[in-house]
DNA sequence: TTGTACGCGTTATCAC
DNA sequence: GTGATAACGCGTACAA
């Protein structure tokens, strides 16, 4: 049905041809697909009519040429190994959200993964040379990932979905505000009376592991709380490391854990379970994310919500805007984070027994 | 650095002003850069001093539009939902293979999620009419998405990881023979003892959930075990069916049970936790994919190992030797499984009784 | 071995 | 309103 066109066997149509059986001109079947006014009513009826009947769409290569867009965004992941270690929904949330927005705004997106085995530089370059794409989101990179740079001086539209900590001037980022979220994580736990209070870290050198440490800091501070570095375990935003981590706490004397995200806090849980730990009456546990497994888990997880979707959605529209040069870098968009009480923290056994 | 351009402010080089500067043809720099013979070794030694002192690279849209290929590939998930479920890392691996080898390949990746709030139809059309890659690789499709009649009619290259069951003799695919697979899993639980054998299956319109369903009643009828409805939970790829599956089971007198992948089977260990059930004394536990956290449970699990990023990896290559017209369609790739035996289906406990 | 000239399928800029 | 025609940047027969 593809193929109406004997004069052109084994080709796609393009515009001539449907200029042709539409009895106009080339010009005129450009106008109608690209909703040109001044055209006649008649006409463009005519002309959509073709267009319908051969299945036409323009070729978008011939497109780019003249146009200098794509139509696509590019999403990359440098840290590829931390953002997908295994067992953690946060990377594909986040594709999700993205293609939610590049689908509905009719924009293709290709994906880069770093992977172990090609070195940064060369990584890095295969992306700024692609002319493929009007634009990237950067996610999972650290903090001082050198692509920035060179995204900035090759004047590149770009989006991060973490706090950038250098080139703030130049970069546009959605993310959350890690810092003020911990920080009330930790309160929380403080409230409830807990006081030798640990922390499973995760990734240091990406600025939501920094910044989710800087507000585990804060909060001991405003209480007064002395900060004991026995209780900091550096880690990663994974299970495996959580349970780990709760191995390495096992003889440390405390009373509740922050897991910098839910998948920490699995891998506590499972720790804990092995050791016969009762969570939360021997500590409090709470985490971060609020990805669908905090429900799922024994006790349930109290947890600091992020609206992880939202952040890739969110980037994505930014991005988009940037590229149409709708909005002007940098735009900072920080959203909301919300506490979500269940049992873990032991909230609920605290306030029954007021 | 990018401007030493000083006829056209503002815009990137192209093939006319490389050859201007290395004193060429613009023909001559093209067949240098595709590294076409009769250039001879001074003049090509020149043009390429230019090229890479300019950082030039050839525009991919008009390399398109006449070459016809934009070397660009697309993976296609059209059951996003049930793919990325959350926990599982299967999707993650999966695409970390496909992309360690497109970018080895120098092509391009483009992702396309299908939504719940965007139709099947429009997820399709949108794919079919993009031009911007030379051929697919679709993953987790319901055995019969009519998206493969259509990228068949519309003359697509296509590769599946996943048996097909229409239109074989056009369907290229790279997979493991999960039925066989599942056989091995079930008659090692029978070979411990085992004979109330419970299943809870994956999603049985993917043909892998299929497959691993038939495998198990091959291997029970094997044995003369007869089959009982009330062992065989119809479930998803993922943990919490597999933590709603074993408390279904709970009061149906089973010793054993096969999950149709580590997700499920995490669930079951998750559950039984609650519930008391020791693993493998009071049943035996056998999963399937051997994703990383099958040795980070507790029992570590026994489970029918796929190479996921391998099949990825080869679905990467073997589409882009279709493309490249290195191969002709069909082609059918098996990769091996392989039983890892751990703790979880109490083959060391039967061992040290014997 | 190198250069000329044409075509790929669009959009954009003119005339009419 | 509509239709020629010139870019866009590259590959490639063909000529030299």
């Amino acid at each position: 049905m593809n193929n109406h066109n004997s004069a052109r066997p084994n080709k796609a149509m393009n515009l001539e041809d449907i200029a042709a059986k539409a009895g106009v001109s080339r010009s005129t079947v450009s106008r109608v697909i690209n909703n040109e006014p001044y055209v006649s009513p008649k006409t463009r009826a005519k002309v959509e009519a073709v267009i319908q009947e051969e299945g036409f769409t323009p070729n978008p290569a011939a497109r780019t040429l003249v146009t200098q867009r794509t139509k696509a965004i590019g999403i990359v992941i440098p840290h590829i190994l931390n953002a997908i270690s295994g067992d953690d929904a946060y990377f594909s949330t986040l594709l999700r959200g993205i293609t939610e927005v590049t689908t509905q705004r009719d924009h293709a997106t290709l994906l880069w993964l770093e992977h172990t085995n090609d070195n940064e530089e060369s990584f890095r370059r295969r992306i700024l040379q692609n002319r493929m794409m009007d634009g990237l989101i950067v996610a999972s990179a650290a903090t001082n990932d050198p692509l920035f740079k060179h995204l900035i001086e090759a004047g590149r539209h770009f989006v991060t979905v973490e706090r950038p900590n250098q080139f703030q001037e130049y970069t546009n980022y959605v993310t959350v505000n890690n810092v003020a979220a911990a920080q009330t994580a930790v309160e929380h736990l403080i409230g409830l009376g807990r006081r030798r209070i640990a922390t499973i870290t995760g990734n240091l050198n990406i600025s939501d592991g920094e910044d989710r440490l800087i507000g585990y800091r804060n909060a001991l501070e405003a209480a007064g709380i002395p900060y004991d570095e026995n209780l900091v375990i550096p880690a990663q935003f994974n299970r495996n490391q959580g349970y780990l981590g709760m191995k390495q706490l096992l003889n440390r004397n405390f009373d509740a854990i922050f897991a910098a995200n839910d998948a920490i806090a699995l891998g506590v849980i499972q720790a804990a379970n092995e050791t016969g730990h009762r969570i939360p009456e021997d500590f409090a546990l709470v985490g971060f994310d609020d990805m669908n497994i905090a429900t799922q888990l024994k006790p349930q997880l109290t947890t600091m919500r992020q609206p992880v979707a939202e952040k890739g959605a969110r980037a994505a529209d930014l991005l988009i805007d940037l590229i149409e040069g709708k909005l002007e870098s940098p735009q900072r968009i920080l959203l909301p984070t919300e506490l979500i009480i269940r049992a873990s923290c032991g909230a609920k056994a605290v306030e029954a027994r007021e």
